[in-house]
DNA sequence: CCAGATTGCTCG
DNA sequence: GAGCAATCTGGG
């Protein structure tokens, strides 16, 4: 027998299957040691197909299947070929994602829970414990044990350990002499567990447009074929009421479902509410999770104990079988791309489970990304809209404030009288309220009045951001690098610097000082270090020990506050102008959102959003939350400039730490690619633009060149910039990367 | 001319 | 990515 295997350590280079000769106890997805190489050293591997014969020359043969047990099953293959294919990662990182943290390694990563009993009845272990005593006992330890488990009957080992004298070499020996044995079951935590599902005795009420919606998607669901549907419900609509019932169905059919959540949305209300539902049977997977957590996890669902996953981005990869329905909830969020390799996108890989299961793909978003809604509109997807609010949700009013005319009647503060005015009644009334401002720290930039420099980053090319904490400190965002705050220029020693450009910090002591009598909350990655604290945080402000919590987007997400009656945006421009041809979208989605928190309130509550640009569309259109105009005007734009999604944009990135090697590697990428264009691929279209320096050039002392390619996504032009990956591996100084579709600058 | 560094090449 | 052979570099 032979067998092709893929080594789980290769560079893009040589990852390509080569041919073992196997044993016939290998069998295929099984992770086996290979020789490799004129040393022949052991290297990790994953067997891919199984053969008869082979052509290949040389032919070594596996040396054994790696002790831990784990082993892909053919749908985790066929993901992998999916992520290398399309993310052009090499098949080793689509495996380490596929499968839990360490199943690579050789120990077992598996914890037992071992229980302790006496091996023989009582009555001859008091005989033995009594000659013991008279022989004069040696082990003091081992007598307590015997004695323990007599009184206890038997025990669990840990328990046996931590008692007082005890240690693990005592049951050893009694379990040597056959006194005691120990048996050991696998063990897997569920963290969420104790809850019991309450699902048949609460029945889920929809309206009428709410069960007209779920009737359109039950019946897509019973298709036999893919389906996938866009749920696009404004918020306050009762999205969640209806993926819950779809949630039903597909259970109630005896299958199982995936629903993708942003780690913002997974705050311990959402998870009670879910488990509270459908009891012990879900497993929730997010980024916080330790690894022996997400360990059990995997393993609760790949016995088949879990009906229901929800989680963020990875959890797309759950081992989950027999599949009804994948939901994603915010599908516009970034969070569903990867970032690092491989750069996959959530709703790509649960396009291909739902394709190879018949499984439904449901998106569910107030303001999806515009791939989405112009796929539903063109018919790909099935567009179910819920326009109507219900339970009480209006429609804020939005005011929009011109900060110009703040700062002609002499206002330099961040907070416009308005906004003033409105926080002042919200105190008075009683009541709540939301601010919003998408940049933390206190000033963006320390600029010296003598000689202009602003403070820039040792090892970036971005300014640094000054932050009050601990007597006050500049952090730069891209490395994290902290230096204590400067007394004077580090360039030309003058004395007198400026603070330019406020964040949250500043915000917040600003309000602090107009608003003695307002309790501040700031939420932002600065006051949020743990999972734990953001949590803390948000149920302080739900009791009402605030009055005011402000914060970065994470304030934006959807929290439902009843007492909440304003929402304050401090300054809607700062993701407007930015160049980036997404920037309209996410400004549009955001402000959306945000706007949104305030429509909880019962007499209809206030959004008033701050700019210096209160003309643009975006921001008027994000104030009368209209999607579908704002999509309308915006798409003819990316029509008109040929932008997603009337192309895919593949961004290829050199990074080197000298510049010179990146000049020369990039000219060589620009050279390759213009060469492959114009020959083997000049049947397709292209448009190259570049190379050009990448936004931040320098990031952690590492140069970063770009070029952008326009084209349409296939088969064969993955394979050209597969073909240029590969002619990279080769390069020793410099490094390339290539991003599908990117979503970030 | 030699040693150490660098580059190129292959891997079943 | 690792190991090894071929090639280059610079100091004597």
């Amino acid at each position: 027998m032979y067998c092709e295997v893929y080594l789980t350590d290769a560079p893009y280079a040589i990852d390509r299957p080569f041919d073992y000769e196997c044993p016939t106890d290998v069998s295929l997805g099984n992770i086996v040691k290979v020789p490799f190489g004129r040393n022949n050293r052991y290297r990790t591997a994953v067997v891919v197909a199984l053969k008869d014969s082979s052509d290949g020359e040389n032919i070594k043969p596996v040396h054994s299947v790696l002790s831990s047990r784990y082993s892909l099953t053919g749908e985790m293959l066929g993901l992998c070929k999916f992520l290398k294919e399309h993310t052009l990662c090499t098949f080793g990182e689509a495996v380490r994602t596929v499968l839990p943290p360490g199943a690579l390694s050789e120990t077992e990563n598996i914890r037992y829970r071992k229980t302790v009993k006496l091996a023989a009845s009582s009555d001859e272990i008091e005989k033995r414990l009594a000659a013991a005593s008279r022989a004069g006992i040696r082990s003091e330890g081992q007598r307590e044990v015997l004695e323990f488990l007599l009184k206890n009957g038997e025990s669990d080992l840990q328990v046996l350990r931590d008692l007082p004298g005890i240690t693990l070499a005592h049951i050893n020996a009694l379990s040597e002499k056959g006194l005691v044995s120990v048996s050991a079951e696998e063990y897997i935590r569920n963290p969420y567990s104790g809850y019991e599902a309450k699902r048949a005795e609460e029945p889920i009420e929809l309206t009428d447009e709410q069960s007209a919606a779920y009737g359109t998607l039950s019946e897509l669901y019973s298709d036999d074929k893919a389906r996938a549907a866009l749920l696009f419900g404004v918020t306050g609509s009762g999205k969640t009421k209806v993926i819950m019932s779809l949630i039903d169905k597909t259970l109630d059919d005896g299958k199982r479902a995936i629903m993708l959540v942003p780690e913002i949305s997974l705050t311990p209300q959402t998870v009670g509410l879910f488990c509270h539902r459908y009891g012990e049977r879900v497993a929730v997977i997010h980024s916080s999770l330790s690894q022996g957590e997400r360990l059990d996890a995997w393993r609760r669902i790949e016995r088949g104990d879990v009906d229901l996953v929800i989680g963020t981005r990875s959890a797309i990869f759950a081992p989950l079988e027999n599949i009804g329905f994948i939901v994603i909830d915010e599908e516009h969020e970034h969070t569903y791309k990867s970032e690092s390799d491989p750069k996959y996108h959530a709703k790509d890989v649960a396009a291909y489970r739902c394709g190879r299961t018949g499984a439904m793909m449901l998106l569910a978003s107030a303001t999806p990304s515009f791939e989405s809604f112009y796929k539903a509109k063109s018919g790909t997807y099935t567009l179910v809209p819920l326009r109507k609010r219900y339970g009480g949700v209006h429609l804020p009013e939005a005011l929009i404030v011109d900060m110009r005319e703040e700062l002609r009647l002499g206002n330099m503060t961040p907070v416009s009288k308005r906004l003033y005015e409105s926080l002042t009644s919200v105190g008075e009334r009683d009541e709540q309220a939301i601010l919003f401002l998408n940049r933390r720290g206190y000033s963006s930039q320390v600029q010296c009045r003598d000689c202009g420099e602003v403070i820039q980053c040792p090892h970036c090319s971005v300014s640094m951001t000054y932050h009050t904490e601990r007597g006050g400190r500049l952090m730069c965002h891209m490395c994290g690098m902290i230096l204590p705050a400067p007394r004077s220029c580090p360039s030309c020693k003058g004395e007198k610097l400026s603070y330019l450009g406020f964040g949250t910090q500043k915000l917040e002591s600003e309000l602090e000082r107009i608003l003695p009598d307002m309790r501040i909350l700031r939420m932002d990655a600065d006051t949020t270090g743990a999972k734990s604290a953001y949590d803390v945080m948000l149920e302080d402000f739900r009791a009402g020990r605030a009055d005011i919590l402000l914060g970065t987007q994470m304030v934006a997400k959807g929290h439902d506050f009843p007492r909440v009656t304003l929402v304050g945006v401090a300054l809607a421009d700062t993701s407007l102008y930015v160049s980036d041809f997404r920037a309209a979208e996410r400004t549009f989605s955001l402000l959306t959102q945000v706007i949104g928190r305030a429509g909880r309130a019962k007499d209809g509550g206030v959004a008033v959003i701050q700019t210096y640009s209160p003309t643009n569309e975006v921001i008027k259109l994000a104030c009368a939350q209209d999607y579908e105009r704002f999509y309308e005007s915006e798409i003819a734009v990316r029509r008109e400039l040929s932008y997603p999604p009337f192309c895919d944009i593949v961004r290829l990135t050199v990074v080197s730490d000298d510049e010179r090697e990146l000049f020369d590697a990039v000219k060589r990428l620009s050279d390759s690619l213009k060469d492959k264009i114009a020959k083997e691929y000049s049947d397709l279209p292209f448009a190259v633009f570049g190379p050009f320096e990448a936004q931040v050039y320098k990031v952690n002392e590492k140069y970063r060149m770009r070029m952008t390619v326009k084209c349409r996504l296939s088969k064969r032009t993955r394979e050209l910039f597969g073909e240029l990956l590969a002619e990279f591996s080769k390069e020793r100084r410099a490094t390339l990367s290539v991003d599908f579709n990117p979503l970030t600058g």
